[in-house]
DNA sequence: GATGAATGAGACTTCATTCAT
DNA sequence: GATGAATGAAGTCTCATTCAT
């Protein structure tokens, strides 16, 4: 009853108290740190500057508070890409997804270890759907739709073939982006793959743009008959 | 069955005895049931059908038996695409693809949840990186190469842009089906993405084929003055 | 008595708290009456009339519980013979050393069982070492300083030989009833030794007043020729 | 059944195999390095070269074999001094208490840790008891009957006052060294006591030989009026 | 609202002991 | 006699949660 209201009024509502904040933050900090299977009431806690006792004033219990840690992480990303859409027609497409597949890189290298630990508890897990359903269907792939967004203004623009599925291309491109800083996080910064070009984003932006096909439409055209 | 084969000619390894396999099963499959957080000893040897002290017989501690499951997950990734090379030349590049997306897709959906559940233990990820290492190089990014090698193969047959990147079209292509599941895991069965198509394997692979430069090309060059 | 006392007037400092000494009071009993190898925390907790948790708020593990039992034997010995040196010159040497040997049975009957139990854990000793020196040189020792100062006054007095070694007297006194206990608790209270002189103490006190020289210095003067 | 008959006829008597004898001098090993606490059936085998099962041939549980071990700590002291007697009327007294004083020291350093650490399990330390009621008391008290021999005997050869008392003269000296060796051990080898004379064992026979009360009769003598 | 001592269920792990081979 | 995988009871310790102050 206390939580995840963002749309609330304006004043500090009760789920907006500032010991709420210090307390979600120091949960992240400590998360991020630790991990969600050493990350303890008493070390978040303490983090805070807060008694043992305080986290269950604001929250109903540890996990509510995790979950209202994974709460800020979306529309950290949702942010960094909303103003995507605006740049439709400006500087050049390649320019564009350049500048959001790095946003993304950085994003997901923050966001990756604490949201992917949601996986370690189904119960935690549960409880975000219920959010996310509860709220209307904002799911983590509201991210998606300011890209999508961009892209269609492109292809209104004629800066973006008007037969592309712009819902794919952002997938390739976002995925492609998330996928690398999942297996840079997994394999550790030892064995680092895509270190010759040291920036991934403009080879798969360029290869994103180009396409596979060979140049000679004779090619690809056929190889798949209509159905 | 790269792994430790229980048929294997030279008898059981002590790494690969019979029991062991089982606890690994088991682990498994309460993991997959349970998650990282909620798999108990207890459980994980009942399931096994074995008590509790057999696991210790066996594994180090319980990290070292969840290691030993995630260690099993790469080897089927890499299984599924190490037959892709041979298929340079044959169907079609569009149809060899959606083979590997739809592939892709069902395999995220099976390792991506016990996977992902690995960034709630730095401890088990550091162990992770430490068997990687020991390993020389064996990260996650092996399941990359078949599909590098399959694209070059087909470059080679002039059926791909020989000016197309392999590693990024292979990161694209991979990288949007395991987001794909990423978020399809998040958000649950309720709140689906992509729907409409109910397979999306095609979109993905045909975006990635065509790119998103309008067919002329003489929009797509000029995008980024040459630096 | 000499050691955090409940009834200081600075207020219980934290290593002090009513509930602390309720826990080492237990543990005594506890260690006493199992023995090292079967105290356990849950008795312990149980003895003392708290959950078990409750012992981890206080001591650092299970060692430390133990290692808080055994930091109180030493000053009760140590009491004990505190008042010694205020009585050289009173009542006769003899009694005042018989008293402190009657004394010294009944403590070692009190300490040695917990006190040598210490043996069976080489952790719990080197924290006991480590405690020793942090303090300062503090070791059980310490336990001889007043004696060796009464037999010093005593000398000073002329009542003692002033040729005599205090230290070694006391380590003789000292030494024969700690090992008359010792004997004592392993051979059980049906094959005591020492039993026809119900109480050991006057023949002990004799013997070390006396010394084993015969009375005609004409014998053991020449035992040893003065190096 | 199987075990302590020392007087057992002449052949290898299924109590003194060879591999009961490997056993208990393994078991005798590790007690001494890791302290009865630590030292786990497991390592024992190991350092026997047999395996875990093996013991229980030979023992009926780990406590008998510990006993076993302890039940070979005594004879060997005894063994220490068994030849004293015979050596009444050789040397000096105080040459020969100073070599048993020695000798003493040495064993105790031996045979302390191990032998205290009996006191950390009363179930053991009752077998203990058990064993030497039905051996006809034959406790640890028994090393104290070869002194009590030797210096009755130099009393009959007039090299020992005839009015002191062996057994406590005895009960002196070897509870000087024996406590000794008890602080030594407790207290760590960085806060040694007597330091200053390397050998202890000069100043305690001293002290023993020559008694405390001034030479002067005149005050010992009435300290204390006959009951 | 804040505190933090106390709780107690339950987690992981150890280890003496057994038994089929 | 020897083995060693399996057992499972029992131990130590953790930690989310409560509640009187």
């Amino acid at each position: 009853m206390t939580e995840h209201s963002l749309t609330s009024h304006a004043g500090p509502s009760p789920a907006a108290s500032r010991t709420r904040e210090q307390l979600v933050d120091a949960a992240e900090r400590v998360l991020r740190a630790k991990g969600l299977a050493r990350a303890t009431t008493k070390e978040i806690a303490r983090e805070a500057g807060y008694a043992e006792g305080t986290l269950y004033l604001h929250f109903a219990d540890k996990l509510d508070l995790v979950r209202a840690v994974h709460e800020r992480l979306l529309p950290g990303f949702v942010e960094m890409v909303s103003h995507l859409p605006e740049r439709a027609g400006t500087g050049t497409v390649q320019r564009n997804l350049t500048d959001l597949a790095r946003g993304a890189l950085g994003l997901y290298r923050d966001m990756l270890p604490v949201g992917s630990s949601m996986f370690a508890d189904p119960e935690l897990l549960g409880r975000f759907r219920a959010m996310y359903i509860e709220r209307g269907g904002g799911g983590p792939h509201r991210a998606w739709e300011p890209v999508v967004a961009y892209l269609r203004a492109e292809q209104a623009l004629g800066r973006v073939d008007p037969a592309a599925d712009p819902a794919a291309a952002t997938l390739l491109l976002l995925g492609a982006c998330q996928q690398l800083v999942f297996v840079e996080l997994m394999s550790g910064p030892e064995v680092l793959p895509f270190r010759d070009p040291p920036d991934p984003a403009p080879p798969l932006v360029a290869t994103l743009l180009a396409g596979l096909a060979p140049t000679q439409p004779s090619d690809t055209s056929p190889t798949e008959p209509s159905p």
